[in-house]
DNA sequence: AACTACATACAGTTTAAACTGTACAGAGAA
DNA sequence: TTCTCTGTACAGTTTAAACTGTATGTAGTT
Protein backbone atom coordinates (compact mmCIF):
# COMPACT_ATOMS: atom_id res chain seq x y z
CA UNK A 1 0.00 0.00 0.00
CA UNK A 2 1.60 3.40 -0.92
CA UNK A 3 2.42 5.61 1.91
CA UNK A 4 1.79 8.75 0.26
CA UNK A 5 -0.79 11.45 1.36
CA UNK A 6 -2.71 14.42 0.23
CA UNK A 7 -5.26 16.52 1.98
CA UNK A 8 -7.14 17.11 -0.64
CA UNK A 9 -7.35 13.75 -1.15
CA UNK A 10 -8.03 12.39 2.29
CA UNK A 11 -11.16 15.73 2.14
CA UNK A 12 -12.81 13.74 -0.75
CA UNK A 13 -12.34 10.21 0.94
CA UNK A 14 -13.87 12.00 4.08
CA UNK A 15 -16.61 13.16 2.06
CA UNK A 16 -17.49 9.63 0.29
CA UNK A 17 -17.84 8.10 3.66
CA UNK A 18 -19.84 10.24 5.20
CA UNK A 19 -21.94 10.53 2.50
CA UNK A 20 -22.01 6.86 1.65
CA UNK A 21 -22.87 6.22 5.46
CA UNK A 22 -26.04 8.10 5.39
CA UNK A 23 -27.50 5.65 2.60
CA UNK A 24 -26.36 3.06 4.83
CA UNK A 25 -27.77 4.70 7.75
CA UNK A 26 -31.15 4.23 6.05
CA UNK A 27 -31.06 0.12 6.84
CA UNK A 28 -30.57 0.70 10.54
CA UNK A 29 -27.06 0.58 10.71
CA UNK A 30 -25.12 2.67 13.28
CA UNK A 31 -23.54 5.85 12.37
CA UNK A 32 -20.87 4.71 13.77
CA UNK A 33 -21.23 0.84 12.23
CA UNK A 34 -21.88 2.50 9.03
CA UNK A 35 -18.73 4.93 8.93
CA UNK A 36 -16.23 2.20 9.81
CA UNK A 37 -17.87 -0.32 7.19
CA UNK A 38 -17.25 2.44 4.49
CA UNK A 39 -14.01 3.53 5.69
CA UNK A 40 -12.85 -0.59 5.34
CA UNK A 41 -14.69 -0.09 1.97
CA UNK A 42 -12.81 2.72 0.41
CA UNK A 43 -9.54 1.10 1.39
CA UNK A 44 -8.17 -0.79 -0.71
CA UNK A 45 -5.89 -2.91 1.79
CA UNK A 46 -7.16 -4.73 4.75
CA UNK A 47 -6.88 -3.09 8.20
CA UNK A 48 -5.73 -3.79 11.23
CA UNK A 49 -7.85 -2.55 14.31
CA UNK A 50 -4.99 -0.42 14.64
CA UNK A 51 -5.40 1.45 11.62
CA UNK A 52 -8.95 1.86 11.74
CA UNK A 53 -8.29 3.27 15.50
CA UNK A 54 -6.01 6.17 14.31
CA UNK A 55 -7.79 6.59 10.66
CA UNK A 56 -11.09 7.37 12.27
CA UNK A 57 -9.80 8.66 15.60
CA UNK A 58 -11.36 6.50 18.26
CA UNK A 59 -10.35 3.66 20.74
CA UNK A 60 -9.32 0.13 20.18
CA UNK A 61 -11.89 -0.88 21.83
CA UNK A 62 -14.34 0.90 20.31
CA UNK A 63 -13.51 -0.48 16.28
CA UNK A 64 -13.37 -4.04 18.61
CA UNK A 65 -17.14 -4.04 19.24
CA UNK A 66 -17.74 -2.73 16.06
CA UNK A 67 -16.02 -5.19 14.02
CA UNK A 68 -17.80 -7.60 15.70
CA UNK A 69 -21.23 -5.81 14.67
CA UNK A 70 -20.20 -5.65 11.24
CA UNK A 71 -19.07 -9.60 11.03
CA UNK A 72 -22.56 -10.37 12.59
CA UNK A 73 -23.99 -9.31 9.71
CA UNK A 74 -22.07 -10.28 7.85
CA UNK A 75 -20.66 -6.96 5.92
CA UNK A 76 -17.00 -7.22 6.66
CA UNK A 77 -14.95 -10.73 6.45
CA UNK A 78 -11.36 -11.38 8.49
CA UNK A 79 -8.24 -12.14 6.46
CA UNK A 80 -5.28 -14.00 6.75
CA UNK A 81 -2.04 -12.77 5.26
CA UNK A 82 1.09 -14.87 6.04
CA UNK A 83 3.32 -13.41 8.47
CA UNK A 84 0.85 -10.75 10.13
CA UNK A 85 -0.31 -11.57 13.79
CA UNK A 86 -2.84 -8.83 14.05
CA UNK A 87 -6.27 -9.68 12.79
CA UNK A 88 -7.45 -8.12 9.54
CA UNK A 89 -10.78 -7.06 8.12
CA UNK A 90 -11.83 -6.00 4.79
CA UNK A 91 -15.27 -4.93 3.75
CA UNK A 92 -17.06 -7.74 1.93
CA UNK A 93 -16.64 -8.35 -1.93
CA UNK A 94 -20.12 -7.79 -3.45
CA UNK A 95 -21.38 -4.59 -1.49
CA UNK A 96 -25.29 -5.08 -3.00
CA UNK A 97 -25.35 -8.57 -2.13
CA UNK A 98 -23.75 -8.84 1.31
CA UNK A 99 -25.88 -5.73 2.70
CA UNK A 100 -29.16 -7.32 0.97
CA UNK A 101 -28.65 -10.47 2.37
CA UNK A 102 -27.75 -9.45 5.96
CA UNK A 103 -30.69 -6.96 6.14
CA UNK A 104 -33.47 -8.07 4.01
CA UNK A 105 -33.57 -11.72 5.70
CA UNK A 106 -33.40 -9.95 9.06
CA UNK A 107 -36.63 -8.20 7.96
CA UNK A 108 -38.49 -11.31 6.63
CA UNK A 109 -37.27 -13.42 9.88
CA UNK A 110 -38.82 -10.44 12.24
CA UNK A 111 -41.96 -9.97 10.09
CA UNK A 112 -42.18 -13.53 10.15
CA UNK A 113 -42.09 -13.99 14.01
CA UNK A 114 -44.08 -11.13 14.25
CA UNK A 115 -46.72 -12.53 12.45
CA UNK A 116 -46.70 -15.78 14.21
CA UNK A 117 -47.45 -13.92 17.64
CA UNK A 118 -49.94 -12.02 16.09
CA UNK A 119 -51.14 -15.53 15.42
CA UNK A 120 -51.23 -16.65 18.70
CA UNK A 121 -53.13 -13.48 20.45
CA UNK A 122 -56.05 -14.48 17.17
CA UNK A 123 -56.08 -17.98 18.61
CA UNK A 124 -56.13 -16.78 22.54
CA UNK A 125 -58.69 -14.18 22.05
CA UNK A 126 -61.02 -16.56 20.25
CA UNK A 127 -60.31 -19.24 23.24
CA UNK A 128 -61.66 -16.76 25.88
CA UNK A 129 -64.60 -15.27 23.65
CA UNK A 130 -67.39 -16.65 26.66
CA UNK A 131 -65.59 -14.46 28.73
CA UNK A 132 -65.52 -11.52 26.92
CA UNK A 133 -69.42 -12.01 26.37
CA UNK A 134 -69.53 -12.58 29.94
CA UNK A 135 -67.36 -9.54 30.86
CA UNK A 136 -69.77 -7.49 28.06
CA UNK A 137 -66.29 -6.26 26.49
CA UNK A 138 -66.86 -8.66 23.03
CA UNK A 139 -67.71 -5.61 21.02
CA UNK A 140 -64.39 -4.43 21.96
CA UNK A 141 -62.96 -7.97 21.37
CA UNK A 142 -64.00 -8.64 18.27
CA UNK A 143 -62.87 -4.76 16.95
CA UNK A 144 -59.22 -6.23 18.78
CA UNK A 145 -59.57 -9.53 16.71
CA UNK A 146 -60.15 -7.48 13.33
CA UNK A 147 -57.26 -4.95 13.87
CA UNK A 148 -55.05 -7.79 14.10
CA UNK A 149 -56.41 -9.32 11.08
CA UNK A 150 -55.44 -6.32 9.49
CA UNK A 151 -51.90 -6.50 11.02
CA UNK A 152 -51.78 -9.99 9.59
CA UNK A 153 -52.20 -8.95 5.96
CA UNK A 154 -49.75 -5.93 6.32
CA UNK A 155 -46.74 -8.64 7.59
CA UNK A 156 -47.75 -10.72 4.56
CA UNK A 157 -47.63 -7.90 2.27
CA UNK A 158 -44.33 -6.48 3.54
CA UNK A 159 -42.78 -9.99 3.61
CA UNK A 160 -43.93 -9.96 0.20
CA UNK A 161 -41.77 -6.73 -0.97
CA UNK A 162 -38.70 -8.09 0.95
CA UNK A 163 -38.81 -11.31 -0.87
CA UNK A 164 -39.47 -9.36 -4.19
CA UNK A 165 -35.80 -7.58 -3.38
CA UNK A 166 -34.34 -10.41 -2.29
CA UNK A 167 -35.18 -12.58 -5.62
CA UNK A 168 -34.48 -10.16 -7.53
CA UNK A 169 -30.62 -10.10 -6.06
CA UNK A 170 -30.45 -13.92 -7.13
CA UNK A 171 -31.36 -13.12 -10.55
CA UNK A 172 -27.77 -11.42 -10.78
CA UNK B 1 -67.55 4.68 23.00
CA UNK B 2 -68.34 1.94 25.94
CA UNK B 3 -67.06 2.65 28.89
CA UNK B 4 -66.62 -1.12 29.99
CA UNK B 5 -62.81 -2.24 31.14
CA UNK B 6 -62.11 -6.05 31.31
CA UNK B 7 -58.19 -6.62 32.85
CA UNK B 8 -57.62 -9.79 30.20
CA UNK B 9 -58.75 -7.52 27.18
CA UNK B 10 -56.61 -5.23 28.34
CA UNK B 11 -53.80 -7.59 28.64
CA UNK B 12 -54.36 -8.51 24.93
CA UNK B 13 -54.69 -4.97 23.47
CA UNK B 14 -50.97 -4.40 25.71
CA UNK B 15 -49.53 -7.56 23.87
CA UNK B 16 -51.30 -6.75 20.39
CA UNK B 17 -49.61 -2.92 20.53
CA UNK B 18 -46.41 -4.61 21.95
CA UNK B 19 -45.98 -7.08 19.29
CA UNK B 20 -47.25 -4.78 16.26
CA UNK B 21 -45.12 -2.01 17.48
CA UNK B 22 -41.82 -3.90 16.74
CA UNK B 23 -42.98 -4.50 13.17
CA UNK B 24 -42.86 -0.78 12.84
CA UNK B 25 -39.59 -0.46 14.37
CA UNK B 26 -38.03 -2.08 11.98
CA UNK B 27 -38.88 0.66 9.44
CA UNK B 28 -37.01 3.07 11.32
CA UNK B 29 -40.23 4.39 13.68
CA UNK B 30 -38.46 5.55 17.39
CA UNK B 31 -40.69 2.94 20.01
CA UNK B 32 -42.36 5.42 21.49
CA UNK B 33 -43.60 6.64 18.40
CA UNK B 34 -44.68 3.30 17.41
CA UNK B 35 -46.54 2.37 20.53
CA UNK B 36 -48.34 5.55 20.31
CA UNK B 37 -49.48 5.04 16.40
CA UNK B 38 -49.94 0.97 17.20
CA UNK B 39 -52.25 2.49 20.50
CA UNK B 40 -54.31 5.12 17.95
CA UNK B 41 -54.43 2.61 15.75
CA UNK B 42 -56.59 -0.22 17.77
CA UNK B 43 -58.64 2.43 19.75
CA UNK B 44 -61.73 2.77 17.20
CA UNK B 45 -62.36 6.12 18.30
CA UNK B 46 -60.30 9.03 18.17
CA UNK B 47 -58.07 10.19 21.24
CA UNK B 48 -57.10 13.15 23.03
CA UNK B 49 -53.79 13.84 24.45
CA UNK B 50 -55.24 13.33 27.43
CA UNK B 51 -56.74 10.29 26.24
CA UNK B 52 -53.02 9.02 25.17
CA UNK B 53 -51.56 9.89 28.23
CA UNK B 54 -53.51 8.06 30.60
CA UNK B 55 -53.48 5.57 28.13
CA UNK B 56 -49.54 5.29 27.79
CA UNK B 57 -48.56 6.35 31.77
CA UNK B 58 -46.88 9.36 29.82
CA UNK B 59 -46.64 12.94 30.36
CA UNK B 60 -48.71 14.83 27.68
CA UNK B 61 -45.66 16.51 26.26
CA UNK B 62 -44.41 13.47 25.16
CA UNK B 63 -47.96 12.80 23.48
CA UNK B 64 -47.77 16.32 21.79
CA UNK B 65 -44.13 15.64 20.11
CA UNK B 66 -44.81 12.07 19.35
CA UNK B 67 -48.19 13.26 17.35
CA UNK B 68 -46.06 15.59 15.72
CA UNK B 69 -43.75 12.85 14.62
CA UNK B 70 -46.44 10.59 13.30
CA UNK B 71 -48.29 13.65 11.39
CA UNK B 72 -45.04 14.16 9.41
CA UNK B 73 -44.86 11.24 8.75
CA UNK B 74 -48.55 11.22 7.66
CA UNK B 75 -49.26 7.79 9.63
CA UNK B 76 -52.22 9.74 11.88
CA UNK B 77 -54.98 12.19 11.21
CA UNK B 78 -56.67 15.23 13.06
CA UNK B 79 -59.89 14.50 13.36
CA UNK B 80 -62.56 17.56 14.38
CA UNK B 81 -65.47 16.51 16.16
CA UNK B 82 -68.49 19.32 16.57
CA UNK B 83 -68.59 20.72 19.84
CA UNK B 84 -65.22 18.41 20.91
CA UNK B 85 -62.61 21.69 22.29
CA UNK B 86 -59.53 19.30 21.96
CA UNK B 87 -57.94 18.42 19.67
CA UNK B 88 -58.91 14.19 18.28
CA UNK B 89 -56.00 12.02 16.42
CA UNK B 90 -56.65 9.04 14.74
CA UNK B 91 -54.14 6.17 12.98
CA UNK B 92 -54.36 6.85 9.05
CA UNK B 93 -57.21 4.20 7.14
CA UNK B 94 -54.94 1.82 5.31
CA UNK B 95 -52.18 0.71 7.39
CA UNK B 96 -50.30 -0.69 4.48
CA UNK B 97 -50.71 2.61 2.37
CA UNK B 98 -49.80 5.41 4.78
CA UNK B 99 -46.76 3.44 5.58
CA UNK B 100 -45.42 2.46 2.61
CA UNK B 101 -46.23 5.89 1.34
CA UNK B 102 -44.63 7.01 4.00
CA UNK B 103 -41.46 5.58 4.38
CA UNK B 104 -40.40 4.17 0.92
CA UNK B 105 -41.00 7.31 -0.38
CA UNK B 106 -38.73 9.19 2.01
CA UNK B 107 -35.83 6.32 1.27
CA UNK B 108 -36.31 6.90 -2.32
CA UNK B 109 -36.00 10.32 -1.96
CA UNK B 110 -32.55 10.08 -0.12
CA UNK B 111 -31.01 7.32 -1.51
CA UNK B 112 -31.57 9.59 -5.14
CA UNK B 113 -30.24 12.55 -3.32
CA UNK B 114 -27.23 10.93 -1.82
CA UNK B 115 -26.72 9.68 -5.67
CA UNK B 116 -26.47 13.37 -6.58
CA UNK B 117 -23.92 14.46 -4.07
CA UNK B 118 -21.80 11.25 -5.23
CA UNK B 119 -21.61 12.13 -8.93
CA UNK B 120 -20.93 15.45 -7.40
CA UNK B 121 -17.93 13.99 -6.03
CA UNK B 122 -16.83 11.83 -9.03
CA UNK B 123 -16.87 15.41 -11.04
CA UNK B 124 -14.55 17.36 -8.48
CA UNK B 125 -12.62 13.97 -8.35
CA UNK B 126 -12.06 14.26 -12.49
CA UNK B 127 -11.42 18.07 -12.07
CA UNK B 128 -8.52 17.86 -9.63
CA UNK B 129 -6.75 14.72 -12.04
CA UNK B 130 -3.72 16.43 -12.46
CA UNK B 131 -3.27 17.78 -9.12
CA UNK B 132 -3.62 13.66 -7.68
CA UNK B 133 -0.97 12.80 -10.39
CA UNK B 134 1.36 15.66 -9.43
CA UNK B 135 1.31 14.34 -5.59
CA UNK B 136 1.80 11.36 -6.76
CA UNK B 137 -1.81 9.88 -5.33
CA UNK B 138 -3.23 9.01 -8.51
CA UNK B 139 -3.60 5.09 -7.57
CA UNK B 140 -5.46 5.89 -4.66
CA UNK B 141 -7.70 8.95 -6.41
CA UNK B 142 -8.53 6.00 -9.32
CA UNK B 143 -9.58 3.76 -6.82
CA UNK B 144 -11.42 5.87 -4.61
CA UNK B 145 -13.41 6.47 -8.32
CA UNK B 146 -14.34 2.73 -8.40
CA UNK B 147 -15.42 3.22 -5.20
CA UNK B 148 -17.81 6.00 -5.92
CA UNK B 149 -18.49 4.17 -9.11
CA UNK B 150 -19.89 1.26 -7.40
CA UNK B 151 -21.84 2.60 -5.14
CA UNK B 152 -23.99 4.50 -7.50
CA UNK B 153 -24.63 1.23 -8.57
CA UNK B 154 -25.66 0.32 -5.60
CA UNK B 155 -27.78 3.41 -5.20
CA UNK B 156 -29.49 2.76 -8.26
CA UNK B 157 -30.36 -1.45 -7.20
CA UNK B 158 -31.80 -0.45 -3.57
CA UNK B 159 -34.21 2.93 -5.85
CA UNK B 160 -35.32 -0.01 -7.80
CA UNK B 161 -35.99 -2.07 -5.14
CA UNK B 162 -37.90 0.42 -3.40
CA UNK B 163 -40.12 1.52 -6.66
CA UNK B 164 -41.10 -1.62 -6.95
CA UNK B 165 -42.72 -1.54 -3.48
CA UNK B 166 -44.01 1.39 -3.88
CA UNK B 167 -45.61 0.49 -7.74
CA UNK B 168 -46.79 -2.86 -6.16
CA UNK B 169 -48.50 -1.04 -3.67
CA UNK B 170 -50.84 1.16 -6.24
CA UNK B 171 -51.98 -1.55 -8.30
CA UNK B 172 -54.21 -2.48 -5.27
C1' DA C 1 8.77 -22.45 29.80
C1' DA C 2 8.95 -17.59 29.62
C1' DC C 3 8.02 -13.63 26.98
C1' DT C 4 5.56 -10.62 23.81
C1' DA C 5 1.79 -8.86 21.20
C1' DC C 6 -2.85 -8.87 20.49
C1' DA C 7 -8.03 -8.71 21.07
C1' DT C 8 -11.63 -8.18 24.24
C1' DA C 9 -14.21 -8.03 28.96
C1' DC C 10 -15.29 -4.81 32.27
C1' DA C 11 -16.03 -0.70 34.91
C1' DG C 12 -16.18 4.08 34.76
C1' DT C 13 -17.04 8.24 32.12
C1' DT C 14 -18.89 11.15 28.70
C1' DT C 15 -22.49 12.24 25.47
C1' DA C 16 -26.92 12.18 23.61
C1' DA C 17 -31.72 10.97 23.76
C1' DA C 18 -36.22 10.59 26.16
C1' DC C 19 -39.06 12.38 29.27
C1' DT C 20 -41.35 15.64 32.65
C1' DG C 21 -43.32 19.93 34.88
C1' DT C 22 -43.93 24.56 34.55
C1' DA C 23 -45.06 28.46 32.24
C1' DC C 24 -46.93 30.80 28.41
C1' DA C 25 -49.61 31.96 24.09
C1' DG C 26 -53.82 31.50 21.67
C1' DA C 27 -58.59 30.06 20.97
C1' DG C 28 -63.41 29.93 22.83
C1' DA C 29 -66.91 30.96 26.04
C1' DA C 30 -69.16 34.17 29.01
C1' DT D 1 -62.81 42.30 27.81
C1' DT D 2 -61.98 38.73 31.03
C1' DC D 3 -61.77 34.05 32.24
C1' DT D 4 -60.99 29.22 31.13
C1' DC D 5 -59.12 25.55 28.71
C1' DT D 6 -55.78 23.46 25.51
C1' DG D 7 -51.41 22.65 23.02
C1' DT D 8 -46.63 23.45 22.99
C1' DA D 9 -41.90 25.81 24.00
C1' DC D 10 -38.40 25.49 27.16
C1' DA D 11 -35.33 24.18 30.81
C1' DG D 12 -34.14 20.73 33.87
C1' DT D 13 -33.90 15.86 34.94
C1' DT D 14 -33.60 11.06 34.22
C1' DT D 15 -32.28 7.21 31.39
C1' DA D 16 -29.80 4.89 28.00
C1' DA D 17 -26.21 4.60 24.60
C1' DA D 18 -21.39 5.41 23.01
C1' DC D 19 -17.00 5.56 24.15
C1' DT D 20 -12.43 5.04 26.72
C1' DG D 21 -8.53 3.05 29.64
C1' DT D 22 -7.08 -0.56 32.24
C1' DA D 23 -6.78 -5.29 33.08
C1' DT D 24 -6.84 -10.05 31.64
C1' DG D 25 -6.74 -14.22 28.85
C1' DT D 26 -4.82 -16.26 24.79
C1' DA D 27 -1.98 -17.31 20.90
C1' DG D 28 2.40 -16.90 18.69
C1' DT D 29 7.55 -16.40 19.32
C1' DT D 30 12.00 -17.40 21.30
Amino acid sequence: MKKTYDPMLEEFQTKTIHEFSKTLEIFGLAPGDARLFTTLYITSSPMTLDDMSETLGKSKTSMSTGIRNLLEHGLVERVWIKGVRKDLYQANENLYHSFLDSYVEKWVQATNSHKLNLLQIQNDLKTNIQHFQKENVAEQANYLYECTEEMKIFHDRIADAFRNIRNSTERK
